[in-house]
DNA sequence: AAAGAAACATTGCGAGCGCAACTATCGTTG
DNA sequence: CAACGATAGTTGCGCTCGCAATGTTTCTTT
């Protein structure tokens, strides 16, 4: 269960250090990535392994905040578009050092016996080149 | 992420198929594996990577299911053992096949294309050796 | 073409969780 | 030993989530 506790704690510091959750900040780059920087409700929800009401509600929170903006869907009437904004854009960018440092620390400290056993072997290895 | 559909997915089906979360077998497990069937709610709430107060509901929630007992601990009256009863062995059995049932068809449908490549290349190599 | 089934998004509702605050108890330190 | 901070557990509060039900639109079937 090592993976539940990161996940936990990358969420902790993403709410209080980048301002959002990681499944928001997942969400912005999904669109980001997405033809048009848009996707319908349901596309999203699906890649997020959110259900259809999780994905309205988090979509709501992310237009309170102007990084997103619905648009109905011209082909299908039922549907509606989520559009990134720039704001939205400029967001996700401007969290993405708060994660990349989490998942670092977080990574090393995970690995961390594991890499310092091997940079013992490594150096005993090395040693013994030098000497032979 | 596959890891995460798949925790959503037992979730789901040891709630509507065995009436219980996975947390709460999760914690029933850990008493039944404890010292004398009891663990104090820190210790508890530690290893089952849930804050203190989720916990205290948790814990609520299965004593009210006469699955679990409060008991105050002697030694430090600010604390409480948490008690595995009888009833709540055998609910944790009894729930025991669901989740079996869920790992095994989740694991199989996992690995299920992978699964089926390996065995086509067993057979080529089968056939080779006959052949030769 | 009309009726029924299916799909999209949303809303009401209840459940579970974490944070902060609180009470009671323990340990330490002057 | 008295005062202080630390610790165990609980509770109030707000947030997010999923399920079920709803309204709307599209697809299917006859």
């Amino acid at each position: 269960m090592a993976a539940k506790r990161l996940t936990q704690e990358v969420g902790r510091r993403m709410d209080s250090e980048a301002g959002m959750s990681f499944e928001e900040y997942d969400v912005l780059v999904t669109l980001e990535y997405a033809e048009g920087h848009r996707l319908r409700m349901s596309d999203l929800a699906d890649r997020a392994l959110l259900s259809r009401s999780g994905m309205t509600r988090l979509v709501d929170r992310l237009e309170r905040r102007g990084w997103v903006s619905r648009i109905p869907c011209p082909q299908d009437r039922r549907a509606s578009h989520c559009q990134l904004t720039d704001a939205g854009q400029a967001a996700r960018e401007a969290a993405w050092p708060t994660l990349r440092q989490a998942i670092q620390e977080l990574f090393a400290e995970a690995v961390g016996d594991d890499a310092k056993a091997l940079e013992a072997i490594s150096r005993r290895i090395a040693e013994q080149k030098v000497e032979a």
